[in-house]
DNA sequence: ATCGGTATCGATACCGGTATCGATTAGGAG
DNA sequence: CTCCTAATCGATACCGGTATCGATACCGAT
């Protein structure tokens, strides 16, 4: 069986399509018995609407896309419930497109959404290069950038400070008595990295502990990006007693490659990390971090775009919690 | 500036808005200087086209609905990869609609995938009901059900043998010394966790070991519900020296009862999983499992509805791989 | 000169809804 | 009885594409 179509519907209720439009969609001028006939056909015929006939009718898709390196990354699935929680409460749905942290991936994403006319775009971006972002001017679609800060593009963002997240890590790593404290990162051009890399390096100019480039180390993301990191420390011979790590994701990394260089931890190293994943409470050992919120961040993302309340505000900074475990 | 139509294309190129459709599609009627004109005027405009007109003409989304529990889960995020994935390859794009493991949810998010008219549909299903599944018998779209086995639904499916996986997994706690082993379930309805408990029993049977129904929890999924399972059998004085776990996000939360309780793993209590989600070889102590083919059941669910390879299966059932960690 | 074939292109209908506007009817006021 | 108003409803245009079909022009063959 195909579709049922207004059409249809009218034709069984001898009445017309617009008759039937309106009995359906609450609107006034329908006759009471009427509409409840005109419910009662659709009901029976099984009547779905069709969203793209009314997408291209209404000139809105009541869609938002959301452009993130991965979903099932634990710290964005957090981030993306509290969008798809916000689009709910205001009659959204998402499209989600993953870009793998690569630049053409998040290209061919975003033009993927505007093609289904989403209604607005929320992206945290790969970083590499924003032309795809800034081409968005062009459109009037409003969006907003999430979880990253960018100077200089004038675009309306919701993030994490960074600096002073990084800064209170370090400290921490400090008052637990740390001399030599690395610093592994991601790629340069990530800012959410960098910034926390600034705020190292400020807690550790505060504390009297000089920079040490061989220290800092960044590159690629994930689990695998912190295990690598470890090991081109420990074969460079670097010594270190701490190392703040960029996320928690990659701290597993560290956490796995300080275990098999016989590295105890905290006694010999202790690690912190950020985001406080779900996991973090259960890996071994546990893991000290910078609870981010992860959920508010969607939320307020999503908010920006439609809610008259934050619609203005062209910035939105949060600020995360020290979670103190057995790292360090 | 508002977006750009094919019939503005066509009054700056000077031709007809179908030799614009023409030119912009490789179709065959065209001159090629037309052709290189119009594609040159588009990308001057910045033409993007509109996939709710092309939906509504073409009867055809090129997307497709999955309706998974929580795509946040590790298990079913590394299931969507591979729907994500493959679909990419076909030309689709997916659209997700969480369960939250509830009816009404699922009964909705399919509802309004059926208004987005996609393609097909992937589902996992919340198995309180089925009626909203078996009311898509109604429309032309295909269909698939992955990771739970349903009897009696005559609707294709892929999913994993819980009951040679839940015997494999018992057994390994018997080859290990266990005498008193609990089973820790989801839901009754639960088709997924039911198997592996029938699995888990016939393992018993085969080594001459009596079912006690004391041993025997089910309840909520996730963290919360592997805590409490745990929790309750200490309050009830329940002795067990292994457990098995319907999967590995609830032994996170055994895991966490059994130290809270100060019981060692794995001296006093092996503990085996099931899934082999990415963070189970990280916890501590690090999980044995039972490795689920995930990315492969999202693979071939998507295929299912639409290569033809793959088409006309009813069933493809999977094996899982055990993987010996510390745990067990 | 006429004809047939081919290449190129445009007018128009249609997909499934909704909005605009006009038509019809009934009822009450004058 | 006429006029006005409100309630109810239908005909039609439109959203942005594409498919069908017909029109036109140009070529070489007869």
């Amino acid at each position: 069986m195909s579709y049922v179509t207004v059409k249809d519907i009218a034709k069984v209720a001898g009445v017309s399509t617009n008759t039937v439009s309106r009995a359906l969609n609450g609107k006034p001028d329908v006759n009471q018995e009427t509409k409840q006939k005109v419910i009662e056909v659709a009901h029976k015929l099984g009547y779905v609407s069709n969203r793209s006939a009314l997408s291209l009718k209404r000139q809105k898709s009541y869609i938002v896309g959301v452009v993130t390196e991965d979903n099932a990354n634990p710290f964005w699935a957090e981030v993306l419930k509290g969008v798809e929680a916000t689009a709910k409460n205001y009659g959204y749905h998402i499209i989600i497109a993953n870009t793998s942290r690569n630049y053409e991936t998040e290209a061919e994403g975003i033009k993927m959404l505007i093609e289904r006319r989403v209604d607005g775009l929320l992206i945290s971006p790969v970083q590499e290069k924003y032309d795809d972002i800034l081409n968005l001017k062009r459109y009037e679609i409003p969006f907003a950038i999430m979880g990253r800060h960018v100077e200089g593009l004038d675009v309306p963002m919701v993030y994490d400070d960074g600096i002073r997240g990084g800064s209170i890590a370090t400290e921490h790593l400090i008052k637990q008595g740390c001399k030599k404290i690395a610093f592994i990162g991601a790629q340069p051009y990530n800012t959410a990295s960098s910034e926390r890399c600034q705020g190292y390096k400020k807690a550790l100019q505060k504390n009297g502990i000089t920079v040490e480039d061989d220290l800092i180390k960044t590159g690629g993301i994930e689990i695998g990006g912190g295990y690598k990191s470890v090991m081109d420390l420990a074969a460079n011979h670097t010594e270190f007693d701490g190392i703040f790590v960029y996320n928690d994701l990659m701290a597993l990394g560290v956490i796995k490659a300080l275990k098999e260089l016989k590295i105890r931890i905290p006694e010999d190293v202790k690690v912190i990390g950020y985001d406080d994943i779900s996991y973090a409470s259960f890996i071994c050992p546990s893991l000290t971090t910078m609870r981010m919120k992860k959920f508010e961040i969607g939320e307020i993302a999503f908010k920006m775009l439609f809610d008259s309340n934050e619609q203005n505000k062209d910035e939105v900074v949060l600020h995360s919690d020290l979670i103190i475990r057995e790292s360090a």
